[in-house]
DNA sequence: AGCACGCCGACT
DNA sequence: GTCGGCGTGCTC
């Protein structure tokens, strides 16, 4: 088929496709999913995807030329191509957005199809290959279980305790789908956990590794590209953007730890759910998906039961090691006499010790970086807040200074209140770092690691943490939820959950399943090989339903109620939320607009439209922010609707007119 | 998102 | 009288 115009989008964030006129040299060779450059606007070279060819000539302007065609060996297939268009009507993002996401920058493919050879690590070659180890009995039912569903389902939930060895069972699955020559994608919510899982496939398939990043270098990132691309590497293990790599012919995708947030992109668009954009990759490509976890989505959990997904259930631990013994510690009856709350109850502490006395290994756990959240003047009560974002600044001790968690900012440490002139000023509730500085006190013959975003910014030095941890060169880990995850230690037997209340009490629908999650992963880290863990969780409320079904490690139950109260309030599974954000510099224009987009919203769909209101957190950066939340009962068109959306806010920007209105949609937000 | 075009304030 | 502020609109 010889055609003279394509339709291109650009990794430029404008709305749809442009049409170029197809040089008549290059008309035998551009197809769909032909990688080109081409020149837009001012700038003279872009990367753009080839999304259309046809010979119907445009009106109304005249096409330019394509430049030139990148190497036919870089094109990408059908699929890729689907995907990233799936992608961008479902998440309602820009299709340009979607290609930024999605494709390496076109310098970067053309060094690699110029300079040939030199292969840059990426992926790790496949070195002393162990098969994997057999299957136990219950591990064995597990795998065969899921087999004979995915004869009739696209999607199986593997829900299996922690510790029941899941990893084991997709190894016999990747192992299955590459004697069949097929790709598998190995999916993580966090780049911290594919150091740990790498070592372990690595050592079990007899096939090289990609691995799949933000923190890879462009060389690294390439050539994972090229050979999956060229259908040479059979096995990606990757966090979400992995999901756009040029797969051939892509057999399973493994969702690891699928009830994790991590797996929904937040900022910049596209806002998509990689867990279930995984599920449209694999049937886009004819293959299935397998969900992890030992903790569920409540979502997920559901689709489970319903019949839409294959359930496997694994509820023993590997080698029948116990589940760690639950103990709640009541932060209310002490520590009161000088005025502040103490942070570790005497049950903590005094298990602590008593793990280190044995040389066992000790985690702890606060999901809040830095010292304190907020400094407070003892004298008028005035507490440091960002002067661009509406929240308090946290004080970070190790630097000095006080720091905004919404927009980086940091200022040094006042020296006094700048209401009153007090000097007294002091620091309110407790971090990581706090954390760390107590301990050290408290134990000052241990060695005390912490493990959070400030520990963690360069490369590696996450890894170096853990490592040290398993090492045993470290005595207490301190960390936020980076440590809550499929990390595996022999030593450890004792974790400390040091405020259950801030995670049971933020206010999200999700708070309570987040916090179940939470305390389950976290908790799971303790006694995982032959010594039985003991997990002490402190709290102001000891009799709170969440906490009970922890101790009872009961995720049915959590599952249970949680699906009461989201039918009751109509969130999901019941409904799907697409959540309209707005952001203007002043607080009057953005109010008008987003009263006015409500209006015309709800006019088109009545009493599915809530809102507008501020959000937690309403200024960032100097941005007023309001959200316009759109429940869909099931019954609805999600297509007709999206499409209603982008109208009306379409004519609210044409419309408003003082200063700068930023609008984006938020479709299935976290 | 860039980038240029276009209409109002402080400088030679 | 100009240089430059960023509001507005377009990019095949």
């Amino acid at each position: 088929m010889i055609s003279l115009y394509a339709d291109i989008i650009i990794p430029v964030a404008v709305a749809g496709s442009y049409t170029y006129a197809i040089p008549p040299g290059l008309r035998e060779e551009v197809r769909r999913g032909s990688l080109v450059t081409v020149s837009f606007g001012q700038r003279k070279s872009h990367t753009g995807l080839v999304i259309r060819l046809h010979d119907r000539t445009p009106e109304g302007f005249t096409p330019k030329e394509i430049t030139s065609l990148l190497p036919p060996s870089l094109a990408i297939c059908d699929r890729l191509t689907d995907f990233i268009l799936w992608v961008s009507e479902y998440y309602m993002a820009q299709q340009g957005e979607v290609m930024k996401a999605a494709l390496p920058s076109a310098e970067n493919l053309r060094v690699r199809a110029a300079s040939k050879e030199k292969v840059i690590s990426g992926s790790s070659g496949a070195t002393q290959v162990v098969p994997p180890s057999e299957l136990t009995g219950s591990q064995r039912e597990a795998y065969e279980k899921i087999n004979i569903l995915f004869k009739n389902k696209e999607v199986v939930l593997l829900h299996g305790v922690t510790s029941s060895g899941k990893t084991e069972i997709y190894i016999h699955l990747i192992n299955e789908q590459l004697r069949m020559g097929k790709q598998v994608l190995y999916l993580l919510p966090e780049i911290s956990l594919t150091t740990q899982i790498i070592e372990r496939l690595q050592r079990n398939l007899g096939t090289s590794i990609g691995v799949y990043h933000s923190r890879l270098t462009n060389s690294a990132r390439r050539n994972v590209w090229t050979r999956v691309n060229n259908g040479s590497l059979g096995v990606v293990l990757g966090v979400r953007s992995s999901l756009f790599l040029p797969f051939r012919e892509l057999g399973l995708i493994i969702v690891d730890e699928e009830h994790d947030p991590s797996f929904k992109q937040f900022d910049p668009a596209p806002r998509y759910h990689a867990r279930d954009a995984a599920m449209m990759l694999s049937r886009l490509h004819g293959g299935v998906t397998l969900l992890g976890s030992a903790t569920p989505s409540v979502e997920s959990y559901h689709n489970a039961i319903t019949g839409r997904y294959g359930l496997v259930e694994l509820i023993t631990r590997y080698g029948d090691v116990m589940m760690p013994e639950m103990l709640v510690a009541d932060t209310r009856n002490f520590g009161k006499k000088k005025g502040a709350p103490a942070h570790f109850t005497p049950r903590l502490l005094e298990a602590i010790g008593d793990a280190l006395s044995k040389e066992e290994q000790v985690i702890l756990f606060q999901n809040r970086r830095g010292f304190s959240p907020y400094i407070m003047c003892s004298d008028c009560g005035w507490v440091q807040r960002c002067s661009g974002c509406s929240v308090s600044t946290t004080y970070h001790k190790g630097i000095g200074r006080m720091v905004c968690h919404y927009c980086g900012r940091s200022e040094p440490l006042p020296r006094e209140c700048p209401e009153c002139h007090s000097a007294v000023l002091t620091t309110r509730g407790f971090g990581t770092e706090k954390i760390e500085e107590e301990i050290k006190l408290l134990f000052p013959a241990a060695r005390v690691a912490r493990m959070d975003q400030d520990t963690t910014r360069l490369r590696n030095s996450s890894s170096a943490i853990l490592s040290d941890f398993a090492a045993g060169t470290t005595d207490i880990l301190i960390g936020t939820q980076m440590i809550s995850k499929g990390l595996d230690f022999e030593k450890l037997t004792v974790v400390g959950i040091l405020d259950a209340d801030s995670m049971l009490y933020f206010p999200d629908f999700r708070a309570f399943e987040r916090s179940f999650q939470l305390m389950e992963q976290v908790s799971g880290r303790a006694g995982r090989r032959t010594r039985r863990g003991r997990v002490i969780i402190q709290t102001a409320d000891p009799s709170h339903i969440i906490l009970r079904q922890v101790l009872k490690h009961d995720y049915k139950a959590m599952y249970r109620i949680q699906l009461e109260e989201r039918e009751l309030f109509g969130y999901p599974p019941f409904t799907r939320i697409i959540r309209i954000v707005l952001k203007h510099r002043d607080l009057q224009e953005l109010n008008t607009s987003a009263g006015r987009l409500a209006d015309s919203l709800r006019r088109r769909l009545g009493k599915y439209v809530l809102g507008p209101e501020f959000p937690l957190i309403m200024q960032v950066q100097k941005w007023y922010i309001k959200t316009i939340m759109v429940k869909l009962g099931k019954e609805l068109s999600a297509f007709r609707i999206k499409e209603l959306i982008r109208l009306a806010v379409d004519d609210e920007l044409k419309v408003q007119r003082q200063g700068i209105l930023r609008v984006h949609a938020d479709v299935d937000p976290q």
